[in-house]
DNA sequence: GGGGGGTGTGAGAGCGCTCTCTGGAAGAAT
DNA sequence: ATTCTTCCAGAGAGCGCTCTCACACCCCCC
């Protein structure tokens, strides 16, 4: 490999002084017409690009940003699409800003001290966390530590910490709602894991609406995972035969009771309608086709990345999300 | 924030020069005892952590690797755990030499130049390319520049570029081996897009199989996803409706024809077997649990991260695949 | 025509680190 | 006892860049 030019190279060939030719690279226009042209033709011939090291060194900026994805959320990984918006989105913007994007996989329990230590060192400019449990202490150690951070759902512990949330409340009121207005009149909930903010706000969305329309709650909890969803389908069916619609907080967990359902003989929508939460692609492959609330991730990824390279007024965003109706909570089904 | 204590305070602290300091922090055994643990103390109490900035400086090394997704995968992206689990293998032992993972989706077309310029830039010192289409010129012209690359998967243009590929041919082999085994007579194909080098070697298995059992080979093409696959099996269906086995290139194309075979009315696997590649999750929970052959994912991670990182021998690695037989292919079904 | 203000360029320090080179002390060999 | 070798620590250069400061120059106004 040949040694890439230096800037002092650069400067010679254009007949200009070093901090000159520095001003040209960095776009300052405080600089004559003709020399600018004269370094920029420098810059082509020699094909000259930045020591990013050397920068950083004086600038003491590392242009880059961290996206780091605690243990628990790199187990649900391969599964759970959600995360792979969000990666895109945040790559996006990331790009865009010509900034470089460190991924951080906290694999290992010791995981959290290594983020910590790179964090707070100067490779990064700041730090972007998928944490899924709101207790999680990370973003308040590296906020203390004078690292900006910025969380992707609202962290657990109350206080100014920046964050982009999706609208789990509104999604879960707007979903039971549906049932409602399709008739459906015994509505169960498999609810998420009650200490993860989207799992709370789910639950807490569907106990509003049946609140507010006097029926009574019928839940089981599950862990977002497939396998839950199946165990507690069984349960809810064991509870109360009479069920004619289940909420559950997330796809994975619908298309569990879907297969649960399928063994019992139980007909959907026609004997009991479907919703899950997050509109995964197998959402809208399962049989039938499944209701459920889409989240803008992608979008969650862009609002990430624009809050850490301060390119967003607000620090605290939460995204609306949309109802999706698919056949699993076809109307008329609950007069059979 | 406070500043971050530089080697000279810790070399003050430590009654010692900066010389010393460095080099009981970058571990040399040159060091007398009872320095060694001086300076180690006043790391500890000061904190310090290297900047990375000022030592890249010196000594032209990044210590990051970057991860490509070219834009093609990107697409896929979401919808495809193979990726995730890739990611997870290079991150661990990328965590483990205690490097930096920088992730570049090339989302814009544009992409290519931003990771070129990146690559040949210092920025990174290797490049692990998760490349799909075999004729991808990225590598090469990486490589060309003098950037360490290696690729996920064979590349199309023969060379020596190091890859580590799965066994997409052996495993193709057994899976239709294995129908065969089943008393399958007439054994159809949903190939893969035949740009790819993946779609091209699992075509290659079938038909290695078939030819030497002197059946003839029955061929759709699709293009790795769920919707493709349900054409190309309804396509299949129309050719030829006496097929009693279909081997499918990728599980998503597998659930996409079981969902033509539920509408079609065709039983699985009492009229049909059905074999899928890759083994994601949805393949075990489909109607019925999809037989499919298992490929290494995060394993493949770790050995392409292992090859920039100097820890492999061979340059050019192929993982096996492995077999993993469910109900969709369960014999006897064929006597019906 | 001389002083003030503005503008564009160059000189040079220094970011925090590694690494070579030199020097001195201690042990081995003659 | 003297010289040679070995080993360890320190001095200092310099990686490539940014940025402050000083300086030269030009235009305008009184």
């Amino acid at each position: 490999m040949r040694a890439r030019p230096t800037l002092e190279k650069v400067a010679a060939r254009a007949g200009v002084s070093r901090a000159t030719a520095s001003r040209v690279v960095n776009g300052s226009t405080r600089v004559a017409p003709e020399i600018r042209e004269a370094v920029n033709r420098a810059v082509e011939e020699l094909g000259y690009v930045p020591n990013q090291a050397a920068r950083s060194l004086v600038t003491q900026r590392a242009d880059s940003i961290a996206l780091v994805f605690p243990e628990p959320a790199t187990r649900v990984f391969s599964e759970d699409p959600t995360f792979a918006g969000i990666i895109r989105g945040v790559s996006l913007e990331i790009e865009q800003a010509d900034k470089q994007l460190v991924l951080m996989l906290t694999g290992t329990p010791g995981g959290y001290q290594r983020v910590e230590r790179y964090a707070t060192n100067g490779h990064v400019d700041a730090v972007i966390i998928a944490s899924m449990h709101g207790t999680d202490p990370l973003p308040g150690i590296l906020s203390r530590r004078g690292v900006p951070v910025v969380c992707s759902g609202r962290p657990g512990v109350p206080g100014d910490l920046p964050y982009v949330d999706m609208d789990n409340l509104g999604g879960a009121e707007r979903a039971v709602r549906h049932l409602l207005e399709q008739g459906r009149r015994r509505i169960a909930t498999i609810a998420g894991p009650q200490d993860m903010i989207a799992g709370i706000d789910r639950l807490n969305g569907y106990r509003n609406v049946l609140r507010d329309s006097d029926r009574r709650s019928i839940v089981a909890v599950g862990d977002f995972t497939r396998e839950s969803g199946a165990v507690a389908m069984r349960q809810l069916l064991a509870d109360d035969p009479e069920i004619d619609a289940v909420f559950a907080a997330n796809d994975l967990m619908a298309l569990g009771a879907l297969r649960t359902l399928r063994a019992e003989h139980r007909r959907v929508p026609a004997d009991i309608a479907v919703v899950g939460f997050d509109d995964i692609p197998a959402a809208s492959y399962a049989e039938p086709p499944l209701t459920t609330v889409r989240q803008p991730t992608v979008e969650m990824g862009r609002r990430l990345a624009r809050m850490v390279l301060d390119l967003e007024e607000r620090r605290q965003v939460v995204l609306p999300t949309e109802l999706v109706v698919r056949d699993s909570t076809a109307s008329g089904g609950a007069a059979s």
